[in-house]
DNA sequence: TTTTAGCACTCATCAAGGAAGAGTGCTAAT
DNA sequence: ATTAGCACTCTTCCTTGATGAGTGCTAAAA
């Protein structure tokens, strides 16, 4: 494909996704300075359809791009933005003050991102809490808080606080369980919360000779992990606005799956396994029931220790640039809090 | 109101509940065993315009019933089941194996409970975690975790678990941070938080003389408590189906509202500052944005233990026996809930 | 006095038709 | 390779007229 033939889809694609109506031949013709007549690009656009970039909604309409349009156009927008000389956010240096000033718990500060993307994207913005399965142990309590019922508190190195409680039937006295968890913390502090689930039993089992059974299987239970993390959501009202999403049970399609956190979680987890931004158009999301959508995601964190992720719901038009600035933007934000404002000893 | 146009009125409303369209003379005429003819009904039908209590979309249209007419019979079904025999759920005596079964934390009840709401009433339910102010404190934890943080670990006696980090310029050492959480616990064990913070300078200060001015600050600091409590949310999507809700500007305000959470929790504590059940209808909530609707909320928790909220928001055409019914349902349920299985030592 | 039948009237809805306009594909000329 | 021209296709919008649901009013019946 030409470049000229390139520049023709790039408008079309950047028009419709600024109009959502069906762009016409002439319309091009007079937008682009390439000085080429409507038929030339009548021309260029029935290639384009043929290799699948295009279509049509009736025969005498105007065209709109493909899901692998938007693919291509998305390929081309990350290359672009990689190539900028990545200037550093100005307003980085404010970060402490602002960090400071607002916020005291992880909750707060991904629920602010998620409004952040939102602001910015006019799309429903999404955070997501650290996995937990790499979150990293910090600290661990044990509280007794009737005959049968222990709380849990776990801390972990991004400045998660889970707590849960469990119950038994008959539980130990609140020195015993101190005393599990300082053995807890000695042993596992800074390992990833799935990992120490492997070998929990047998170090227990081994290292602390002094604790009965039952004391250990206590242990074992306070590490038990819920499958998945929170889900913060912002914005997504915003839907209802565009036209994309006029029908009805199209609508109520996507509301119920972003209604669903757990399976919200599921889809941002399998997105973002690797650090760095994930784009998925359309029907790649078929798994997930977002056929209409776009979904952008990025993780957040550092290299060696990816946290979370973020990310934007939008239809398939959604302004692909503007979108994946606004999530780099936010990621980089969100790993600096995790890395120097809620780290363990700053 | 005689009891012939009542009976009029009530097929209108039921009628109209049922299919969002606007009802004519002659369909009451058949459908209402008086034998009356279809010119009767419309004089009946004028005589209840007059009264407010029926509106027509365009002159040659059926009739729908007004906000008014939604007030009247709500306070008449609510005379009816409270006339009816409170019959005992038959499942009460299985609430024990299931909530053993099913629950650990308040929080799940509360998103258990939202979900009922929603599948009982095709709307969208909601669950409030109980008011901050009047929870009562059963245990207080601070756990220092950096150099400059505090955990703040508070449990009150309904079961709810919260926890914040606070920060210092610089923290005592845990056995002084035990020290304190140990005078809160004695004296205020028992007590609404509200009340407690109203008094809680004085006492510590009057009675803690061991410690410092430093350490009663982080007394105070600890029991500060966020202004609202969580909201759990169930079946927002279920509003997209409704007809009233096709215009995309309203439904985009209704969704607006219901993400705010913090208006929300507002809305449903103004609304349920008495025990029972409580209905705005339409235009009643204005002042909240959400004039299409109808809200209808309880309390729960024993009588003079008010604990939260339960609520229900639909279209003001919502059928109203059904989502009562629901709601007491599920206030009881909770109620029982928070009273045996969550509480202190059962 | 209450109820009802009858009738004129209003208005939404639907289908059909026609004009306008946007856009296309094809062909022949440049 | 590009373009002008033209026929053709569809959608959109407007009009028209028919249909039908529903009303309000009036006069007769009960």
């Amino acid at each position: 494909m030409d470049s000229r033939n390139q520049r023709i889809l790039d408008c079309i694609i950047e028009q419709y996704i600024d109009t959502a109506e069906p762009i016409g031949s002439r319309a091009i013709s007079k937008q682009l300075d390439l000085s080429l007549s409507a038929a030339t690009i009548r021309n260029v656009m029935a290639d384009l359809t043929e290799m699948g970039l295009l279509c049509q909604p009736h025969t005498s309409a105007g065209r709109i791009p493909t899901d692998l349009a938007y693919r291509y156009y998305v390929q081309k927008t990350v290359a672009l933005l990689a190539q900028q000389p990545q200037k550093v956010d100005p307003q980085e240096a404010s970060y402490t003050d602002e960090f400071a000033r607002r916020y005291q718990r992880l909750e707060d500060v991904l629920q602010d991102a998620a409004d952040e993307l939102t602001a910015s994207t006019h799309c429903t913005g999404l955070a997501l809490g650290p996995r937990p399965s790499t979150s990293k142990l910090k600290r661990v309590e044990l509280i007794g808080i009737s005959q049968t019922q222990v709380l849990v508190v776990l801390v972990t190195q991004a400045g998660l606080v889970k707590n849960r409680i469990i119950s038994f039937r008959e539980c130990p006295n609140q020195e015993d369980l101190n005393k599990i968890a300082q053995i807890l913390v000695d042993h596992f502090v800074g390992l990833g919360i799935g990992e120490i689930q492997e070998s929990l039993l047998e170090t227990l089992a081994a290292e602390a000779q002094e604790l009965s059974a039952h004391a250990i299987r206590i242990g074992k239970k306070a590490l038990e992990l819920d499958a998945t993390g929170e889900v913060f959501i912002s914005g997504s009202a915003n839907l209802c606005q565009y036209p994309e999403f006029s029908d009805h049970l199209n609508l109520q399609k996507v509301y119920q799956r972003i209604e669903d956190k757990g399976q919200l979680y599921q889809m941002m987890d399998e997105l973002t396994q690797t650090e760095g931004l994930h784009i998925q158009i359309g029907d790649e999301n078929q798994k997930f029931g977002l056929q209409s959508c776009s979904v952008l995601a990025s993780t957040y964190g550092s290299h060696d220790n990816l946290l979370g992720s973020i990310g934007v719901i939008g239809p398939t038009r959604i302004n692909y640039p503007r979108v994946i600035q606004a999530i780099n933007r936010s990621s980089r934000k969100l790993s600096w809090a995790v890395g120097h404002f809620l780290s363990p000893d700053r």
